[in-house]
DNA sequence: GTTTATGTATTACGTTTGTAATCGATGGGC
DNA sequence: GCCCATCGATTACAAACGTAATACATAAAC
């Protein structure tokens, strides 16, 4: 699978949310948040297709676009690439940084210990 | 700032470790880790001049390269737009997303367990 | 049936990036 | 003092990207 560039995770992102839709429903979704133009959002579309993360299936005219790519394949490949490539793979220096600049949220702080636990639970045999 | 490529970044790496530095030796220190022609390199070095993030000063017919733009600053910084780009700015499912494909270690765990306890310590007052 | 509007496909074009080669200046060797 | 090796500066060039416009096909309207 190509990269997928900034631009295109916004059309796709649309597309987790909410799929399969047409060209303009994904056009109607980005129209608040963004600024593009109707025929800047279509060649998104279509460049994530060639890419093989988007697939399509025609419904009349128009088309019914559905992402491949899942959402969470997503997240976790570009977390390690961005982790490794960033922090040279280590994890807690991310969230030591958050920390230090108050960018992290009591809830943060929350799901973070209730994941410890979690994985301490799974992990306890070792 | 301009955004800082990729192939930029990995000539960033090498002044944050070692500074001030020739071009040489950056090329050198690159020569192992990757296939750069010299040309290469030179070229990344002039360009992150270009961008703000690399100065210089000459000294006689060669430059010494240092770095301006600071690895903390650059790490958090992108960091932010990371998480704010993949998962909608909340740090807590990305870390999750890790533990639940087992690339989490021993060690991850105890960092992150320690800087939790640290920022509790800190934000008790609350 | 013919026109029109609307969908997708193709093409466009400037910028950034990866990956260098060439150019021009200048310090070192002789 | 002149030539050459070696700097950095400039230029090159294809692919990817951001951002559309134009072309082409066909369903909808009449």
């Amino acid at each position: 699978m190509k990269d997928i560039s900034q631009a295109e995770l916004e059309v796709l992102k649309v597309l987790w949310q909410q799929s399969p839709a047409t060209a303009n429903q994904v056009v109607e979704a980005l129209a608040d948040a963004s600024q593009w133009h109707e025929k800047t959002v279509k060649t998104l579309l279509n460049r994530l297709v060639t890419k093989g993360a988007v697939s399509f299936e025609k419904d009349g005219r128009a088309y019914l676009y559905s992402p491949v790519l899942q959402q969470s394949d997503y997240q976790l490949k570009e977390s390690q690439s961005f982790i490794q490539r960033v922090f040279s793979g280590r994890i807690a220096p991310l969230v030591a940084g958050f920390a230090q600049h108050d960018k992290l949220a009591e809830q943060d702080i929350a799901e973070l210990k209730q994941l410890i636990a979690r994985w301490e639970q799974e992990n306890k045999n070792d």
